[in-house]
DNA sequence: GGATTGACCGGAA
DNA sequence: GTTCCGGCCAATC
């Protein structure tokens, strides 16, 4: 393993690789914002991150990134919300019409959290 | 390297 | 609550 992993397609880059690796150890329940993801792996930014997610994000659970406001991925909202049941995740407005994700219950630490 | 795209953020009306 | 604008960053063609 060396240089020759972010030069070769199909493979994420050293950058997008520290965003899927973040986003795959987020727990079931809680949740990131883009923001946050950036923030903690200390590069590129919301758009960066929602960028690699776009391209490799199907092998990390990508509806446990959400935008600012709590809302999930433009165009896959319905696909996150059905997750967002099934693991327990709370809802703004109730688990049965909320839309939004509550960020104030649902964000997690991060991975230097004590747990 | 240049231009275009995309799962974004914050502010204002 | 919705719409319009500028800024920001990375992957792709």
């Amino acid at each position: 393993v060396a240089v020759a992993e972010g030069s070769g397609r199909g493979l994420p880059t050293d950058f997008a690789e520290e965003v899927l690796d973040l986003v795959a150890e987020i727990p079931p329940g809680l949740v990131l914002t883009y923001a946050d993801v950036a923030e903690i792996v200390g590069r590129g930014g919301p758009r960066g991150v929602g960028n690699v997610m776009a391209r490799f994000g199907g092998d990390v659970p990508w509806w446990r990134v959400l935008r600012s406001g709590g809302l999930p991925p433009r165009g896959l909202e319905d696909r996150a919300i059905a997750h967002y049941r099934q693991e327990g995740t709370p809802l703004v407005g109730g688990p049965l019409t909320g839309r939004r994700v509550d960020l104030a219950r649902a964000r997690w630490a991060g991975p230097g959290a004590p747990g």
